[in-house]
DNA sequence: CCAAAAGTGTTTCAATTACACCCATGA
DNA sequence: TCATGGGTGTAATTGAAACACTTTTGG
């Protein structure tokens, strides 16, 4: 090859969601090495010669909470390559968003001095910065978790994968912080085509009468129409 | 630093996107050398070390249409970073989905031999294979497109800057293939909420009555909302 | 029995559709 | 004047919001 290109560090980073006692939370770890130790930041780290993008989100995200096959929705959310977001070294780094159920507590890794369940309240209010462009990367991420809930299947990645309808409105109601009418939530999701699957079983968990169990569907969008053919 | 990171090249690729002669296209360059060379390949290039990832793809679509200051939305699509993407090096790309009115013809550039605006009925068809994994980001960049002209403005991103109702009405025809009413379309986007700006012009460019011409308005999304605050 | 959550039916109201009709221009 | 696209009015239909009411459990 005749010309030789820039090089340049990638890395991925994972703004991870959770929904923990009522409240919409980040998985972030504390940083034990320069830059910015102490400060605490998204997980993530490099991805390796022989793994695809999708494939080092996955291992970062095992890595990072310590288990494996957890049942997390993982996509893409952007990738950001400001010339010196890290003041080391030319690094670009692609953000993926994962939604899961409440999910066990993080352990700490090997370069994470500590790693914490962090409301989404306390991350938007300024305090506490965080390190490199984290912290327009997590608003990003939850810009775009709270928008795709409207028109996707989305909510469903919140939940356990058997759930009641009450326990998907919960979803709504937490991550917008809104309430919403039990009974035409309950007609609305019930009736949209593929958004759940009756799985025939019912629970208690929740007192009162027992709730049908659902399995989300195949459905990947769940918009009315703006714009219909005549 | 202890740890010494992998290292990748890293490009930005464009979907741009265009309307000509009533058919949507994307704009396709004729690879000059190896790998693929004689196929035909999205436009892109690599980073610069000191250029943000959003102003390597303005530079790019400036270099590849051979003009300044087009009006061509861009936002990013995702990222691309299977290991053997490109066969000589790690290559991790971030796609970019531009959209313009239409757009001059290309000019080749120094790595293309040419450059052209294909019919994207002729890209889904199977026929003509193209660099790399261009395929799947341009299906990529395609369904966005189609998907995003339902919920935002981005159908104005293929008009030109000053438009009428009927022009913007010809851009989800064109796009989507089908017929919408004329008469309930003009009412939906001219009612809603700052999605068009009237200029106080009339046009009668597109023969019949004079029609106003409109602006692109503030909004961002003009979807009904699926569910509701109670 | 009571409280609590699930789920259904029904009225009211708003949005969308389908389509009749009028307007302003060029040829 | 006719053809063409621009634009408004309106009745019928559809969908959403509000809310009364019944169901089924635990305590």
């Amino acid at each position: 090859m005749a010309y030789e290109p820039p090089w340049s560090a990638v890395t991925v980073d994972l703004v991870l969601l959770t929904i923990r006692a009522g409240e919409l939370c980040a998985l972030l770890v504390r940083r034990a090495i320069a830059p910015f130790r102490g400060l605490w930041a998204l997980p993530g780290g490099f991805v390796q010669p022989d793994e695809d993008l999708d494939a080092a989100a996955v291992r970062e995200l095992a890595e990072e909470t310590g288990l494996q096959d957890l049942p997390v929705h993982l996509e893409q959310l952007r990738s950001y390559g400001a010339p010196w977001r890290d003041p080391r070294l030319r690094v670009v780094t692609v953000a993926y968003l994962g939604l899961g159920p409440d999910l066990p507590d993080p352990v700490a890794g090997s370069d994470a001095a500590d790693a914490r369940w962090t409301p989404a309240s306390k991350l938007t209010d300024g305090r506490g910065r965080l390190a490199f462009d984290h912290a327009g990367i997590l608003a990003d991420g939850l810009e775009r978790a709270r928008a795709k809930l409207e028109y996707t299947p989305l909510a469903t990645g919140f939940c356990a994968p058997t759930f009641t309808v009450g326990e998907l409105r919960e979803v709504y109601e937490t991550v917008w912080g809104v309430a919403l009418d039990p009974r035409n939530f309950h007609r609305k999701v019930t009736t949209a085509e593929d958004l759940l699957e009756g799985t025939g079983e019912t629970t208690s968990r929740n007192g009162g009468r027992p709730a049908m169990l659902y399995r989300r569907g195949t459905a990947e969008m769940m918009m009315p129409p703006m714009l219909r053919p005549a």
